[in-house]
DNA sequence: ATTGTTTTATACCGTTTGGTATATTTGTTA
DNA sequence: TAACAAATATACCAAACGGTATAAAACAAT
């Protein structure tokens, strides 16, 4: 049974998500957080303890919306080569994201906390580390499945790639230019079709 | 003559330029900023207008320290292709200036004004273009001295490049992992020696 | 319909915010 | 050293901050 307080928690959570993800911890007050929810305080707190919580969930869920997104893009084929290739392509469509949401919750998020709150910058590390490695593994994927040298470093690549990936968004987001991320993208993709 | 007015202003800058490249202009509070100088706010607002000011000058100043230091790195040779190893070999040692500063200028104003002041966003942009431009123009002054291929397109490896090193130093500070921008720099010098 | 519970709104708390008016101090010139 | 100007410190402001106690309303079960 889904309780009044679970639908309001959750479209809390849904409302506030791309506050945070704009304007940050500090920048964003309680009272950005009722008008955009268009409930009270007491609404609120009555259903998260206080703004930090709040800002956890709305990463958390920023980052699953993302995730959720890759996956449908790799869920299109079982080669892991164009699972690779489904990636990028991902990340072409990618500025529809950024701007309905305010940006990368990586990014932002990353930033945001790094020298003010341990707790989110512990966890925008594990999504790093995760993307990172889901790319390192797809790569792993490949050498067994004979598409990909043996001899490529998976782990190098999957970092190398991130940081292109990473570098690209960055890019895009404060250019307000999205060739950034689609020359990246080209760029990455060269890289799979001669190196690996 | 150098007024006192001016040596204080010049004082209060070098001082809060790290904590508003840390917290972000929401996350610092005047307050930060007269314990950080050990001066009152009098002081302050007698020579600055108000705390938007600050922080861009506080952003200037940090941006110029990078630059500063990156022409050092450049002037020790004059031939442009190794001259674009020297830019690599900068940002092997970037990772000291960002933990004494508080994260990479950049990166940190251009998330933090994304949403929520348009004039430090444009600065940032400025940044951005001047040093990606810059990275073209090494290459155009390789290919005109004979060290690089013509077919070599300048703007698009200036921009790949800067992604790279964006990405590299997002990685390097949000992971506190400075591996993450050896192996960027590792990867633009390998491309410098095999593309250009 | 009544009761008891869950959920939301209202009113308020002490603290901190950015900013200012003015008093005090410091520095300079005569 | 007296007088004036420049620079800093103090004291204060209204508004906004995050958070809480409690009243009102909405809901569920009988």
């Amino acid at each position: 049974m889904v309780t009044k307080a679970e639908k309001t928690s959750e479209y809390i959570i849904q409302m506030v998500a791309p506050i945070f993800n704009k304007h940050g911890y500090s920048g964003t007050s309680m009272s950005d957080l009722t008008k955009a929810t268009s409930l009270t305080k007491g609404a609120i707190y009555g259903n998260f303890k206080n703004k930090e919580e709040l800002a956890i969930l709305a990463f958390t869920y920023n980052v699953q919306r993302v995730v959720d997104q890759i996956k449908v893009h790799l869920s299109q084929t079982k080669s892991p080569i164009q699972q690779l290739y489904k990636l990028t392509s991902f990340y072409r469509s990618y500025r529809a994201f950024t701007i309905e949401n305010g940006g990368c919750p990586v990014i932002n998020i990353g930033v945001d906390a790094n020298h003010d709150n341990m707790i989110l910058l512990v966890k925008v590390r594990e999504v790093i580390t995760r993307l990172q490695r889901g790319i390192a593994k797809m790569i792993l994927a490949g050498i067994e499945a004979g598409e990909i040298k043996e001899s490529v470093d998976a782990e190098k690549y999957g970092r190398y790639f991130f940081t292109i990936i990473e570098g690209g968004v960055f890019l895009m987001t404060t250019m307000d230019d999205d060739g950034f991320l689609t020359e990246s993208m080209d760029r990455i993709d060269d890289i799979i079709t001669k190196e690996l």
